[in-house]
DNA sequence: TAGTCTTTTCCTGGTT
DNA sequence: CAACCAGGAAAAGACT
């Protein structure tokens, strides 16, 4: 399938099954088309995996959480090992954040990584900037994505997955996403209120060396056997080529001295569960974009019609864009014991959903 | 803080 | 051979 056709699968089925959540600026969506259109990559808040509304704040007026937020999220985005960072450093509010010029932040945190955050913060001052005078043209914007860019010879990647910022502008002009407004009702029974925000859902991965060697933090040594040498590309991390370890990597969790701590709001009730996912697909078949079917819906048999498409749309959900049908399909399977789901046997890609699920028959959802 | 729950990730082996 | 299925194992992270 193409790219291009997959993400628009994803974004508007997200978008019709989580119409709550929020929905572009005016100013993110310029942004994003004007990336789109002549870049393939998401320049900033691409693949922010907090709930820190740190990116739609100006800088200048970031808390000391928001800058942290703002660093973590660029630790994870370039894969920045944190350890490297000095915590002392992070511990800023914006104001003084904004104060700091090109070569403290170099200093500070590095040559590479120091130049990114550096670049990030104009990108987002000017961008609230522009949020206020909305005097910001297309060239400058242009100048500000391009002047972005060049900073990052190795640190962009292609999209995984691009989303398009394709919700109208006003509303009352677009029929077609009227559901918007109604969706919260069309909510079915026994579903959870764990739709959590979408606005951060840009996704992808990519990766980059930020550190300089010679960076005043920098504390490995050329023995370090983690770190070599790399010309003209400063220090790259090297895996190990060992067998990868079983279960799920271990994110950089914050430490006495450094940095990063995975956090989501505490009073958010958990999220979506998986088979409440796919529910949903399947209960609004005018805005599923052929994903799935129902196969018999009385009997809550149904089918995947795109089944890696359906996963990178719960692991746009999940904010993880390396999410497979292979690990999805684990996940369903677990569903058996729990009898959520039953055995649909010798038939590819068909569930049914089993006793302990809910909110799929048609007299629960008032068919 | 420990335990539980729900995934996520990786894997081996089997089937279509 | 690719895609899918089955299920063990280990781990993360949210929640209780």
């Amino acid at each position: 399938m193409a790219s291009s056709e997959l993400s628009h699968i994803l974004n508007n089925a997200n978008a019709n099954l989580y119409p709550s959540e929020s929905q572009p600026t005016l100013t993110t969506m310029m942004v994003s088309t004007l990336m789109l259109t002549k870049y393939p990559y998401v320049l900033f808040c691409k693949n922010a995996k907090n709930t820190s509304l740190w990116h739609q704040v100006n800088p200048q007026y970031w808390t000391k959480r928001n800058v942290l937020d703002w660093i973590e999220f660029h630790v994870e985005d370039s894969k920045f090992d944190a350890r490297l960072l000095n915590m002392e450093f992070c511990n800023m509010d914006g104001t003084v954040l904004c104060q700091l010029s090109r070569e403290t932040m170099t200093g500070m945190f590095g040559l590479g990584f120091g130049e990114r955050l550096y670049q990030s913060l104009e990108v987002l001052k000017a961008r609230h900037v522009d949020d206020l005078t909305q005097n910001c043209t297309l060239n400058e914007t242009y100048e500000l994505l391009d002047d972005f860019l060049l900073g990052f010879p190795q640190g962009l990647g292609l999209l995984d997955t691009v989303v398009v910022n394709n919700a109208p502008i006003d509303k009352k002009e677009t029929p077609d996403f009227g559901y918007y407004s109604d969706y919260k009702t069309q909510l079915t029974p026994g579903s959870d209120n764990g739709y959590d925000s979408y606005s951060e859902s840009l996704q992808s991965s990519t990766t980059g060396s930020f550190l300089n060697p010679s960076s005043p933090e920098s504390t490995m040594s050329d023995s370090d056997p983690e770190y070599y040498p790399i010309p003209s590309k400063s220090f790259i991390k090297q895996e190990p080529l060992e067998r990868k370890k079983r279960g799920r990597p271990p994110k950089l969790s914050r430490g006495s001295e450094h940095f990063v701590e995975t956090k989501k709001n505490k009073h958010s009730p958990r999220g979506t569960h998986l088979w409440e996912f796919i529910r949903d697909i399947l209960i609004h078949p005018e805005k599923n974009q052929g994903l799935m079917k129902w196969e018999d819906r009385r009997d809550g048999i149904f089918k995947f019609l795109k089944s890696e498409a359906v996963a990178q749309l719960w692991g746009q959900k999940k904010k993880n864009s390396s999410m497979t049908y292979e690990k999805l399909s684990r996940a369903m399977r677990y569903y058996y014991k729990r009898e959520i789901l039953e055995r649909v046997d010798g038939r590819r890609l068909v569930y049914k959903f089993g006793k302990n699920s809910s909110g799929w028959k048609p007299e629960e959802v008032g068919m």
